[in-house]
DNA sequence: TAAATCCTGTCA
DNA sequence: TGACAGGATTTA
């Protein structure tokens, strides 16, 4: 579920965290850690967090000795700040003892596929250096997105879906953004107008700059670093509707698969080309 | 380019 | 009981 939308949200809540160091980490699931649990540990152990930030879907611990520790929430996880080491939920995978006043940093992940990863300041990421350009920054211009379209062919879902594309967009927001834009999901890039290129610039800023101002989309679990629910589910066009009317021309929207993933559309709105 | 994989929960 | 779920990598 978190997608880009989600993860700022998260980072926005884990500001809480800077200035404080890491005294002692508990884990039930320590297959989610690179490397193994016991050198993780000793590496961050004793560390202070200067800054959390994003990157994609990453989130980026920084400690002073500029070593980083990254964390991605793959399916269900999702990072809790807590005033006991008490879980607070069931699902709670690891747990981060914080210097300071009572915090602890949770990490709660039915499915356990997030992963916490640790890298020295000298090390590159390998990840990061292949994402594509972040969607909401000012330099993310229409140029940019016609530039970078204009190297690729294939279905538009797919394309949006790759994070060496743009980085950020998953399953719900790729939908929503081919129902803003009205285009079809197989629609072919290549045959993209200019026309068509601006309106999906327009939509991919548009909907996710929604879902962050909404705190992100909720579908079963999803919570920000407080435990809270987002509100952007309640925006969503097209996502997870299929055999319900659209809202617009009150079509059935209909289902298929693009690249593993299950999209739904209105096949009276949005255009294939 | 598609399928299998990592897990566990929910819903029909 | 089986299909499906927000992600992404690995393998065929």
């Amino acid at each position: 579920m978190p997608e880009l939308p989600e993860v700022e949200t998260q980072v926005c809540d884990l500001q809480a965290v800077i200035g404080r160091k890491i005294l002692a980490i508990k884990s039930d699931t320590p297959k989610s850690f690179v490397p193994a649990l016991p050198t993780f540990r000793r590496k961050v152990v004793g560390q202070k967090i200067v800054t959390v930030r994003r990157r994609a879907k990453f989130i980026i611990f920084e400690f002073a000795s500029g070593d980083r520790l990254v964390a991605h929430l793959r399916m269900t996880g999702h990072f809790l700040l807590a005033k006991s080491a008490a879980p607070l939920e069931k699902f709670v995978r690891h747990s981060f003892q914080l210097s300071g006043d009572k915090l602890w940093l949770q990490f709660s992940d039915i499915r356990k596929f997030g992963t916490l990863r640790f890298f020295r300041s000298d090390q590159k990421i390998p990840e990061l250096e292949k994402l594509g350009p972040e969607p909401l920054e000012r330099k993310f211009t229409k140029k940019v997105l016609a530039a970078r379209l204009a190297a690729r062919r294939g279905k538009l879902k797919a394309v949006l879906l790759d994070q060496t594309f743009l980085a950020g967009i998953g399953n719900i927001y790729a939908d929503e953004i081919c129902f803003a834009a009205r285009l079809h999901p197989s629609s072919k890039v290549e045959n993209l107008k200019p026309k068509e290129v601006e309106k999906l610039w327009a939509a991919i800023r548009s909907q996710l700059k929604k879902g962050v101002k909404n705190r992100g989309t909720t579908i079963g679990e999803f919570v920000d670093a407080h435990g809270r629910p987002g509100c952007n589910q309640k925006t969503l066009r097209v996502y997870r509707r299929a055999g319900s009317r659209c809202f617009v021309c009150g079509a059935v929207l209909q289902k298929m698969k693009i690249s593993q993933r299950t999209t739904t559309f209105c096949v009276r709105c949005q255009r294939v080309v």
